[in-house]
DNA sequence: CCCTGATTCGC
DNA sequence: GCGAATCAGG
């Protein structure tokens, strides 16, 4: 598969929209991840270590955070460079991908065997 | 542990 | 120029 300039086309817009690369590489299909930052870079895209974690859509406040900004308490609610994340927080998740796994971390119990255990 | 993008390496 | 592998950060 070549890139051709559809794809290329898509490829900057979805990137400059903020979809991150396996996004885009599985919304274009037949790439990975790694072809799309490989094409991007190339193109002399880039975006820097994560830039997911800026801000697309603007207006943020403390606020405005019960949107899809990601809550999650850095430092100490008593010290004074306490914030928050701000990072795109998932569907359903009040943290962005970073705190969602921290915070869902020790979620993991099935009872698969149950059916072998039931006497 | 998972993910992200960046850079490097070989084809 | 292409993509995968590898590197580095969160």
């Amino acid at each position: 598969m070549s890139w051709t300039d559809e794809r290329i086309d898509r490829l900057r817009q979805l990137w400059g929209q903020g979809m991150s690369a396996s996004e885009i590489a599985e919304l274009l299909g037949n790439v990975t991840r790694n072809a799309v930052i490989g094409k991007a870079h190339r193109l002399g895209l880039s975006g820097r270590p994560s830039p997911i974690k800026k801000k697309p859509t603007r207006g943020a406040t403390i606020l405005s955070l019960n949107e899809r900004m990601c809550k999650w308490p850095v430092g100490d609610p008593k010290h004074a460079d306490f914030h928050f994340c701000g990072c795109p927080s998932l569907p359903g998740m009040p943290y962005c991908r970073e705190h969602a796994q921290m915070a869902y971390q020790p979620a993991k119990k099935r009872d698969d065997e149950r059916k072998l255990v039931m006497a």
